[in-house]
DNA sequence: AATGAATGAGAATTCATTCAT
DNA sequence: TATGAATGAATTCTCATTCAT
């Protein structure tokens, strides 16, 4: 094999898997967003196909179980790479509360981004079952590895014992979750983001204090 | 006329309307628990009807649009009486703080009891429009009204404008209403209800503070 | 029996039968317009309950094959009292043309008042060939009635054989009756029903002469 | 490319292309050939479908409104390809007779191929009202058209005025088409097709000779 | 006789999924 | 690989008809 036809097979199967990826994005994105318009139910594959302007075989090709298989998977991607860019290196006493805020925000920032997703994912596990369990697993393991992290590099969280640890950030993480989403697709809570976020930042203080007294008592 | 017939008329007249509001209630009843179990959109008419054992036709009768009908009715028949038994009256600075506990029991009790009507309210207002503003608009309604007598039988709540308290209670509601679909329907914040209760007093009285103050400034 | 009670007999048994007749009459008219607005394949028996404010059972009580029941029975009515009216008496050379006139207009008047009826009588035919093949031999047997009686009656059509009477009477009846159908319920042919009605006795005058002159030869 | 593989290109493509057109011509005989035998209100998609061993889903992909989108379609196909290969070019004074039996000939022979389209059309439009008048506006579209190029190539037509000539040809078109109509579906007007050709012939010369004489006065 | 709730067969329509090209 | 025609089971919905009251 001659090093041109070699580079010629690297460059091929580089663009075959940048195709292959944006593919897929434009069938996440179309649905996500025909979702957002017409609601979970009255979203079909054939509807995406039409949208995307890609046949309907292509979409089984890459989701071969249809629509459960795009929010499955699309879980799994963005589950596996949600948190990874927060940086909980240097969190202590003094920046708890700005790692807080910007926790908070990111997740609102998230939650707007990933609206049609989260309505479709609430949607899917009404029926997945294991879609639903998967997500609390997945939760509990993004969390549990966190916690370990933030306990090697962090001399605050040492004392706190790990399961504590992942335990308070399931909650935190849920409670926002839950309020994130009724503000968005349910009934707003707040007139501007601003003052929504500021509430929520509040909020997760509070609720933070109020679960380890809760516990130490 | 006797007696003995002067009941019979009154029974069978009694008997017909309770015949209808009990199918009513059956297919309520038949609809949400299958959603509790398969989901919304895995939930059809055809299911409600044979697990029901009633006839589709039926089922059309007295919801001529199907499952958005089921849903929209319910709605109305649930928001309608939801608040009503609460007493108001004697809501004073001792007892905010109990009155707040009774209504997050309430919120709590009623969804539990509510969860499929709660999983299909959600999966329905994605596509029915129209449902997702009459129910903002009926809980718009619903508390002003709370207010209004509120402020004419108490002296405390004299002060705050109308709009004021309207707003406060909507926040309140929605936020409790929040937490408790994530709670029962996505992920348990806490592992017993008495925990969860507990925790949703005190972050009600903590959010409360919070909105208020908020506006003062 | 008490000459009164034989009274109330009478009574009560005519008054029965004007009710049974309104009621009647009452289902024709609301068939025969809710056919004019939607259409025959669109209008059901409920429907026509529900319009007339009558039971669904009571319709049936009448006409217990429903739709088809209505426009057979309607069609044994109608028919049988329609050309009663006619007076052939005095129908001689010189008035031949009026006759013509005032049939033309006569069943001009007649479509314009039963155009819902027409509707369903062609769209009842198309699977009803029972209907259908009744429409026809009563349709002869009308003018074989007519044909009779007029050749009693009146010297000029003595001549003429019977069987060619009956032969014309119907062909210029299912001529004018094709003309009325289109022009009241598929596309006018003129602007104004004295133009209409014109046209249609002159055609009369002409095609009676041609089809007349055709045999002779 | 091979002179083999040209072929073979142009024939996947033509096959593709009557591949499609011959589902469709399927559907429209089987549909049309269905109502002939049950009537329009008895002839369902299913049993199209079933009657053509095609699936519900194929008639639904070509005509997403089932019954009234075939008629609809039809109807399209139908007129804009009807009177397109009548030759206007020579008709003069001497065969315009000619011109007529043509005319009526053909018509009398479209009704006795499309006998079971134009029992459905007839149906549809009673509660179609878009079709109704869709189907006006075509025919008189038609005959504008039709006489613009009459009035060009032939000095006979030049003195009548074009609004005239376009009414004029409605009027017989209409008139012809009442009858046809009549005739085929409802009751015959003569044993034989010859004579009843004839007949239009000759109704069509009167007609229009009164039509004309009408407006003249 | 009159009512209208109830039935369920069947018509209309959608949609996930397959497969030949 | 990509396409999209085709499938048919499942869903939504209608309607003629029955029957208990």
């Amino acid at each position: 094999m001659s090093n041109y036809s070699f580079n010629a097979f690297i460059m091929s199967s580089k663009k075959f898997k940048r195709d292959k990826q944006e593919k897929i994005n434009l069938i996440y994105n179309t649905f996500f967003n025909l979702i957002l318009e017409r609601g979970y139910h009255k979203t079909s594959t054939n509807h995406v196909a039409k949208s995307a302007k890609i046949s309907i075989g292509t979409i089984y090709k890459y989701f071969p179980k249809g629509k459960e298989d795009i929010i499955r998977k699309y879980f799994e991607d963005s589950m596996e790479t949600f948190l990874d860019h927060q940086d909980l290196g240097n969190i202590n006493d003094e920046n708890v509360r700005d790692f807080l805020n910007h926790f908070v925000l990111d997740l609102f920032k998230n939650h707007q981004e990933n609206k049609g997703y989260n309505l479709a994912f609430r949607s899917a596990i009404q029926s997945d079952k294991i879609l639903h369990n998967t997500h609390k697993e997945k939760i509990f393991n993004i969390f549990k590895d966190r916690a370990e992290k933030l306990q090697k590099i962090n001399e605050n969280f040492k004392q706190i014992p790990e399961k504590k640890l992942i335990e308070v950030f399931i909650f935190i993480f849920n409670l926002v979750n839950a309020i994130l989403y009724h503000h968005l697709s349910v009934m707003e809570l707040f007139d501007t983001d601003d003052k929504f976020v500021e509430f929520l930042s509040n909020l997760v203080t509070f609720s933070l204090k109020y679960y380890l007294k809760r516990d130490s008592v």
